[in-house]
Parts: structure tokens; sequence; C-alpha cells
DNA sequence: GATTGGCACTCACCGGGAACGAGTGCCAGT
DNA sequence: ACTGGCACTCGTTCCCGGTGAGTGCCAATC
């Protein structure tokens, strides 16, 4: 790949393939672009870009489409990150104000995120395993059974319900909670366990504690709550078209299957660098027309957790990378905030 | 509507079409179901319910499909609910089984819902307005700024920051957290509410209690938090087969718009009711091609929230009415313990 | 009066063929 | 290296006749 204008035309032909959704032929190409040369020589490179791969023709006597490679070659060298304009700016924190809750902002961020690139979008919530303890309440609701309330810097809470081998009383059960949560605030996740177990051994005696120390480990190391995620804009799928049994039902069970999900969104970056994976270069061949456009997000740019969105191969790269990028940083500012 | 073939007609003409999704015929009725008249005999019948609405052909020369006034009529009177067999009650047992708080516990039931029927289930969240407060937990996050915890007797918790004009000390934190306690556990919303009004009006010093009071009691009244829904099994869309725009893309836009989803579910009724909305008898004409069927659940058969499943008109109502009970059975017993 | 067998009729659903046209590859000329 | 010209491919569309499922009606039967 040396040849200058064959770059444009491959960059020439995503574009008006990506606009039409139709196999996009020499004569269409020059009128559209002003390429400045002729059908014929159009034609010739055309038939070079094939050769290497970076595009296909459906049948012969159609138009060319680009491939998994020549998207890639486009997301790689022909695209620059257009920046979003001074009123998308103002949409983007409008919509974001006035969120009361990490769940409410998440949720305005999916939605958000599925409006502005018109696909669906995917928000994991902030992972528990590199967040902070903020706070654990424990809330007496008879003499042996008490709510064990954790509270995570990033503003998560998990909830559990405690059974106490033995009545506890309000003195005893104030005790513990101060005991807990020196030892527990303040850490992050992985050594609040550790601090709590340390703090079992030292205390032998008391049953209730122990009690809820295991829950409360329990929920800290349950690796089921890192697979929280909030999905949006399903109803772009309609859009879609031909291809639903090959391309929407394997999506939309993806979709559900949350573990699944994250894997297809990849590991987290962090930084403003947007990850894009396009069609067979995902884990799961059934997904092969589908591509992902994701990044990390999170306070101080930490990359706690992945946003982004799922979508044809057949999509505006360079938009929706702009707006996956401004929704990531939005997100991450009002984390630092919180 | 005497006759009372005709209604076995009818019973055999849907039990058919939602078998096998295409128009029946005269020919085909008598054979499958042991009719013992001729096919001209039955399309005497069938001519008879044409005219009283209750089926129709798609064009001439086609099998018979029924209306919605039909599937009306089978629904009303001629299904006989088959309650669950003894296998199926385990499963849903064993599936519900282990859940650790009201989150869970409601994503069980949806992807159960789900595929127990194989249509998108839905599964709102037990209202605000009818539970009662178990707790109210306020924890210092900085001098002047702190958490408010309402714990709910449904087991659901919403957190808000609240802000402080002033900063406020330990011993007033406890204080104000006894007296708001006090006021407001074990009443019901509504009733926490206003004592939570009186208290304010009763202890004009407090700049810091008034700003707790008032978060507090934006978060009780806040209906947005009644609008919560969990949607599952929504790879279900893809059977649809046909009619994409007509059917599907309606569907998707109204499964995110949780008002109009709710709308659409209508009132919880309870006590084992189960309602059935076929077609156009929804509140949207856009969706005239899906049908509800929902019921309510909660504590002691309270109705606090909805729960259903959406699907084709064209779809099995006596085994979907059975699971939608089933479940709803179910989960209002796990709220009974809770 | 209800039921039935017979029969003509309708009409969606193929399958094949012809016309069309977008788009290509190649080649000779500049 | 580029371009105009040209033959060729092949998917798409339209038309058309055959087929068959299903109907409505009618006269005959129980």
């Amino acid at each position: 790949m040396q040849n200058e204008r064959r770059l444009a035309v491959l960059r020439a032909i995503v574009e008006d393939y990506v606009a039409t959704e139709e196999p996009v032929g020499s004569k269409a190409l020059v009128e559209r672009h002003g390429l400045g040369v002729s059908p014929a020589t159009v034609r010739n490179d055309m038939a070079a870009l094939e050769e290497e791969g970076y595009i296909a023709q459906p049948h012969t006597s159609a138009g060319r489409v680009p491939t998994d490679k020549g998207y890639r070659l486009f997301v790689d060298r022909l695209t620059t990150v257009k920046p979003m304009s001074a009123a998308e700016k103002r949409a983007i924190a409008s919509f974001m104000a006035g969120a009361v809750d990490l769940d409410d902002v998440v949720q305005r961020s999916v939605r958000l995120l599925s409006q502005l690139t018109r696909q669906v979008a995917v928000v994991q919530y902030p992972t528990l395993s590199r967040s902070t303890v903020r706070h654990i309440e424990l809330v007496a609701l008879a003499p042996n059974r008490l709510l064990a309330v954790l509270i995570l810097s990033t503003g998560r809470v998990e909830q559990r319900l405690v059974e106490l081998p033995e009545p506890i009383d309000e003195d005893a059960l104030a005790d513990l909670r101060n005991l807990i949560n020196r030892a527990a605030v303040g850490e992050v996740i992985a050594d609040a366990v550790t601090a709590l177990g340390r703090l079992v051994a030292q205390q032998p005696g008391s049953q209730a504690g122990a009690a809820v120390v295991e829950t409360l480990v329990d929920a800290m190391s349950d690796h089921r709550s890192d697979e929280r995620v909030a999905v949006g804009g399903t109803s772009n799928l309609a859009r879609y078209g031909d291809s639903f049994e090959t391309a929407v039902r394997p999506l939309l069970e993806a979709l559900e299957e949350h573990v699944v999900l994250l894997k297809l969104m990849g590991e987290a970056t962090a930084g403003g660098l947007v990850t894009v994976r396009i069609g067979a270069e995902g884990p799961y061949q059934e997904l092969a027309q589908t591509s992902v456009v994701a990044t990390g997000y999170g306070p101080r740019d930490e990359a706690l957790a992945t946003l982004g969105i799922v979508g044809p191969t057949r999509m505006d790269y360079p938009g929706t990378m702009a707006a996956v990028r401004a929704v990531a940083r939005y997100l991450s500012r009002i984390l630092d905030e919180a």
C-alpha cells in the first residue's frame, strides 16, 4: 500500500458505502468525489485493492464493498478524528446534568451514546475491584437479622441480608460497625477483604461479627457484580434491514449475556484511546458482521470500566469514535466530581 | 355465539394457527382435530365465524386466521388454565433460589419468564408508593456533605447525596438520624413524607436537618423511580420473522421507553388474575400486532408492581398465562419472606 | 333443518424466459 | 500512466402460464 491515490479511492469507497449501503462502482466514485481521474483509472486501482483484499465484490458486475481488512486500514490510517462541535458538547452536558445517582448517570450515558451514534450502546458499571470502600452500614431489621450496606467510592451501593446465629443488641452492633469501618474504609476492595479477614482472626469470640464479615467479603469478591452493564438503543437494530437471522439474533443474544458482552467489548483502554474491533476480529464468529467501538472510563482516567457501541461493520467509524470518546470523557469527569 | 361446534372450530383454528403460523383451511382442520364432520360443514361454520368477525382470510383462496376478536373469545371462553407440571414448578423454584438481593430477584424473574414463554419478559420493580420505610441511614462523607440511604420494606434501596449549608459533627448527625428514623420508620411512603415535613416545621433551627429532609422527601416522591423495569428475552423477537418495520421496531422502542412500557402493561391486578391485552386493545396503535399478558405481584398479594410478557398476537395464550401466573406467585412468595 | 359431496372459481405461489442495465475487465490509443 | 471504447457478466425485474390449496354455492341426502 504505497500509492496515494489508491488510498483515496479506498477512503471514498468506504465513505460512499457507509452512506448509501450499496456497492459502489467506479463511475459513481469519480462523480461524487473529486478524484480528477477517469472511471477506467479508478477501476485499475480497484482491481489492485481487491487483489490485496481491501475490497470485494458481492458478485461479478456489482460494485465494490469494503472488507474487514479495508475498514481496518480505513480506521487506522485514513481517518482523522473529528472533534465534537460546540453545540454537540453542550447537548451532551445538558443531557448528563441533573443525574441523581450512579444508576442514573449510567442510564443517561447509554441513552446519550445510543442517540449520538444511532447504534446499540453499552456501558459497564464501574468495577468493584479498583474502587475503595467509602462506608459500611449495618442496619438491624430484627434481633438476629440485619442488612449490610456497602458504599463504594464510585457511588456503587451493594446490599446483603445477614442472618445472625445469635441475636445482637444495639451497642454490640455499634461496636461492630465501628470496628469494621475502621478496618475497611478508604481501602481498595482487595485490601479491605484481607483487613476484614484479619479482624475475624483477631476476635474469635464474635459469631455475629464473623457472619457479617463473611457476607461482606462475599459481596466484595462477587465477580457477578462486575458484570453489570446497561444496554440501550436496541431499536436501532431495526435498521439492519436484511440479515436478521445471521446478524440481529446473535447480537440480541449477546446483549443479554453480560459476560459475553463484556468479553466482546474487550479490555478497557484509558486516556482517550478508542478501541475498534471490526467484524471477525472479535472473539465470536457468530458476530462476524458486527463491529465494536469501545473505550474505558473512570475517575482520573483510570479505566474502571468499559463503554462503547456495537453495530454493523458498515458504520460511520470516525463519527462513532468521536462520540464514544466524548461520552467517556464526560462520564469520567462526573465520576471525578462525585 | 351459541352453536357449540362453532366454538370448537374457532378453538381449533386458533390452536392450529398458533402452532403452524399458517392460515388454516377446512380440510386440515377436520383432519388434525377429531371434529367428526365433513370439511363442507366446517366451511359453513367458518363462513359464519367470519361474518361475526372472529376470523378473517388474508386473501381469497387462503385459509382463515383468527382476528383480535377471535383471540379474545378464545382466551375468555375457550381456554382452561393448564397448571404447571411438578417438574416445571421445581425448575422455577431452583431458578429463583439463591437470589441475593432485590435486583437479583428481579433479574432472575425476567430471565425465567422469558425462557418459559419464549417471549420478551418485563418485570417492574416494586413501586415505592405502597412500601414502608425500614431504615434511613446518614453517612458523613465530608463535614458538609453526606449520603442519605433510604431502605424500604421491599428491599429497595435509594441513595442521594446531600450538600449541607453548614458543617455538622458526629453527635448532631446521630441525633438527626435518630429523629428522622423515629419519625419515618414503619410508615408508608406517603405518611413518611408528611411526618418528615412536620419534623422540619417543629424544628426551624436546623438547616442541615432541613436539607436532609428535603432530599429524602424528594427521593420518596420521585416517581421516576417507580418507572424502573427489567426487560429480558429480547432475542425472542428474532422469531417474528416477517414484519420487522411494522412490529419489531415499535416494540423495541416501547421496551426502551419505560413509561410507555408500563402504560402498555396496564394496571397491576392482584390475586392470581392475569390480564390479557390483545393487539389493538392496547393504548398504542403502532403496537396493534402485539399482545400483552400481565399480572400484579407483591407480598401478601398486594399488587405492588406489574410483571408479564409482550409478544405477537399469535401466541400460545394458555401456556403463557400459566407461566406468568406461576412466576408472579413465586416472586410474591419471595417478597413475603424477605 | 343440518350435513354432505360435488364442482366451478379465485388467486397466491412457483419456475422459466426475455429485456434491462449497472458494472467490470481488457485493450489499444494517446 | 491515463483514458475511451467495447464486449461480457450477471443480478434484477417483469411477464406469463401452470399448479394447487382453499373457498362458496348448490343440489342431494339423512
